[in-house]
DNA sequence: CAGTGGTCTAGACCACAAT
DNA sequence: TTGTGGTCTAGACCACTGT
């Protein structure tokens, strides 16, 4: 937080959360704000604007800035997606993991195409089930190219592929893509994650790339329908 | 698009998706665009920056400003989430719907507690089919309440029930909140999409809000596992 | 009218990358 | 060193809301 927007943002988002500024309140306006951080207009309304993008508050020309109300927590695992946090947030809540398997393949169509790497090259291919409240609910499939990510060993991913992504190797992961579709679950679904055959899975199709472009991450995870949402907020333009 | 900054976008929004800008292309830096648009730096950046949020391109300090490769299209339905489009994308996308029921009906608890009013309280109930390519695709399911959206009726809903909110009505859509999952298909949902019983739906649970505040609409959309995804783009902080 | 947020400017200095 | 984007300022004028 050593840049003054971000200071900004997230000493107002903890006030909000704390209660200083309950929800539907009105929140100071921008030159009071100014003068509480010491702060040009601009930059107030940066902090402001993600604060917006998050869709914790909205702000009305001649009327001010509120808070608007946010969800209570409930038992099922919530990826919410976001700007600012959106990476982050869905790859930082993990649960216990087992490693299911991990081996070396040759890369079919699908995964070639979606690495960028010609069909039949080596892939990593990772299998893990996470665990919330000690029941399954994902089963995690991973394809990573060992000429783009090397060195990757039980040790790696037991720690943090992440880490081991940017501290070892110094790549910088720079974005991804996700694509959510119900699926029926298959036998294999059904025996990992205690499906009946008529309960189906969440799948989260997800590409990561490095900040030169390239994919370096094709996963699938299938999640237990009953144990996972996606949350999703939209200003009206 | 009265504002500068927003015809800066969309005239480099489309120079990219037209090819003057192709993929993996640099495009001019901040201080040439300056000129070319005549407009202050904070201004180009501000354009730029809606184009980075919608995951279009992405920045380097030190090298500059890059177009990100972007999707073919597919069969699939796709809701992209983009905070500058995501409220009418989604609504926009319509398809031929078919009205399947259109009654007044007392809320339950669930309606009653999305829409924040008494349970017992009247509430339209309106239920649609969507059609892409002569097939059914979605079926929707809607709750409003009477109190805060008067005088809807068939030929409203035949012509479109927001420009009676907005346009009628005087009211203003704020945002919307969305729920994604996965869900075992119902004897109802097999008989009004057409699925087999293994086969699941993708729920999407939507609260729409005025900008007072109040929800107005509560709504579940159940749609065909195979012919809809939902898509996000998340970028590392 | 006064108070609010929305846009925009013309600079400034900094951080980072390539040369 | 040069060129790039990142942050920040101290104003300005405009658009909208409520009084």
């Amino acid at each position: 937080m050593e840049v003054k927007y971000k200071t900004i943002y997230q000493t107002l988002k903890d006030q909000i959360f704390s209660g200083t500024y309950p929800t539907n309140a009105r929140i100071p306006d921008e030159l009071s704000l100014c003068k509480e951080f010491d702060a040009s207009r601009m930059t107030v309304k940066k902090a402001l604007d993600l604060l917006v993008q998050e869709g914790i508050i909205y702000r009305r020309q001649g009327q001010g800035t509120f808070v608007l109300p946010y969800e209570e927590q409930d038992n099922l695992i919530n990826i919410q997606e976001s700007k600012l946090e959106g990476f982050t947030r869905s790859s930082r809540f993990r649960g216990a993991a087992k490693k299911y398997s991990f081996d070396l393949e040759f890369a079919d169509e699908t995964v070639a195409r979606a690495l960028d790497i010609p069909v039949g090259d080596p892939v990593y291919h990772i299998e893990r089930i996470r665990y919330y409240h000690d029941k399954p609910y994902v089963w995690e499939l991973t394809y990573m190219s060992p000429s783009q990510i090397p060195g990757v060993t039980d040790e790696v991913l037991n720690a943090s592929i992440y880490q081991h992504i940017e501290k070892t190797l110094g790549l910088r992961i720079h974005s991804s893509k996700r694509i959510l579709r119900a699926q029926p679950s298959t036998p294999k679904d059904q025996e990992l994650l205690g499906l009946r055959p008529d309960e189906p899975v969440l799948e989260v199709e997800q590409i990561a790339y490095l900040d030169t472009g390239a994919p370096f991450e094709y996963s699938f995870s299938r999640h237990r329908y009953d144990r996972f949402k996606f949350s999703a907020f939209a200003l009206r333009q």
